[in-house]
DNA sequence: AGCGATGTTACACGAACGCGCCTGAACGTG
DNA sequence: CACGTTCAGGCGCGTTCGTGTAACATCGCT
């Protein structure tokens, strides 16, 4: 058996049993657990796999799952959050989109705030049901179970009546060419609605986010006024958006 | 079974039962307790979850009023919560109102139900969309911090709109000749444009709302045409309500 | 054919890990 | 305050891991 055929099963098996356990590979595969550690260590240098001690799972778990995606990066997560919270002022109107991060960034929101919150995110409302300061309004529609926000018609329409003083995007890619993007149709509009007629456009994104692209283009790098990301990304990195004239503020 | 595995078993359960208990899982995953320990002590550190003495909580703990309320009569609510999820039909329009009883509704759907559910509770819309058979629309607008429903001029708009099949009613108050009542005007908005063109409405009472009212009138009982209630009430207390022409349900 | 370079594998050994058990301390409750 | 439960830390055991080393095959070059 070849070393890439050999890893391709492994593969395989992953993908199938959503785990694999290294003395089976062994066994079944009938090479050394030496061979077997070595592939796995390969793949996930790869970024194919998680290596795990005994084995391996999925690199990204469940990835579909709202409650999976809120367990990746938490602590990057939590420090955008709180820096992009700190942007919030007394008095305004603020969107919030979707998503793990601006989840993060409701339950950052200081406690003696005073403003109004506008979202499409049922757990962000729960969320900011206990504040005391906050007036909360909710964005009805289609609720997209992957993502929890809700979409459609009716979801654009009442966020178009609106003009925000500041809005957070949660991004699916940003690239500095192709712009902001997502991988829902639905959710693009939405996210347009958003954008439209708002005074700042903060977009919160980690940093395997940045210089990505998903299919569908939400706005150019031109709608957004600021960038808030981790420290783990290199300055190179972020020249280009600052040359489009956006805030970045590394937390 | 994989440590990583063990641990999202762990944090799933956490979030579907809201709490954990630490001896628990020690049988269920047949491991020892010492492990469990460690396993909490870990997620703890990594803000994945609250350790408590016993086992461990949700990091960001529920709407505090709404929780605490959820807690209360939790058989109650349950029992009625199962009688009445047994009353959706495939293919049915379903209106939820918000309230800790109608979430009980929500999760004690069939898994194999596949229906339109329209609710203006933002929980709910969260309980729901993890199931593979429905769509979950949420009435947008105002939300209410202490009930977490939307109310406003929108949400009643949007209601207005919707002929649904079958209305789930959390009432705060019955009595035989006031009708049904509440304590918020809004709320009573609200819940009156449900009602409006509804085929069935079905009211979800436990023993102590039953003959009681409250402050703001949202509809006479002419409008109700179920009432699902507990085991804990006398027949004589029920039987104002089936001269009425209601189908009342003990659960 | 001879030779070295490269890549792949198996074996060996110390280190690390995960788990269960034990003990004293802390907690919650009556 | 006293009791049972739960907790945290330490220890030992078995498994797994990573690295170093040697054996073997393949390939390209002379």
């Amino acid at each position: 058996m070849l070393t890439d055929e050999r890893r391709t099963v492994i593969l395989d098996r992953l993908r199938t049993h959503g785990r694999v356990l290294a003395t089976d590979l062994s066994t079944e595969l009938d090479v050394s657990s030496d061979t077997i550690r070595r592939d796995l260590r390969e793949l996930d240098g790869q970024g194919l796999l998680r290596r795990v001690h005994g084995g391996a799972l999925p690199r990204h778990g469940d990835a579909s799952s709202f409650a999976a995606r809120s367990r990746r990066a938490p602590e990057a997560k939590a420090s955008i959050a709180r820096r992009a919270a700190a942007c919030v002022n007394d008095g305004q109107v603020v969107v919030l989109d979707g998503g793990t991060t601006t989840l993060e960034l409701a339950r950052a929101l200081r406690d003696d705030l005073r403003a109004s919150v506008i979202t499409t995110s049922p757990p962000i409302a729960v969320a900011l049901a206990d504040h005391p300061g906050l007036d909360v309004t909710v964005i009805g529609g289609t609720l997209r179970a992957d993502s929890l926000v809700t979409v459609g018609a009716s979801a654009v329409e009442a966020l178009r009546i609106i003009r925000a003083d500041i809005v957070f995007l949660g991004v699916c890619g940003l690239h500095p060419e192709i712009g902001v993007t997502t991988n829902d149709l639905e959710e693009r509009h939405v996210k347009a609605a958003m954008l439209e007629g708002a005074a700042e456009v903060v977009a919160l994104a980690d940093h395997d986010k940045l210089g990505t692209a998903m299919p569908v283009i939400v706005a150019p790098l031109s709608a957004v006024t600021h960038l808030v990301t981790d420290a783990d990304v290199e300055d190179a990195a972020l020249a280009p958006y600052r040359a489009l004239g956006i805030e970045v503020l590394r937390a």
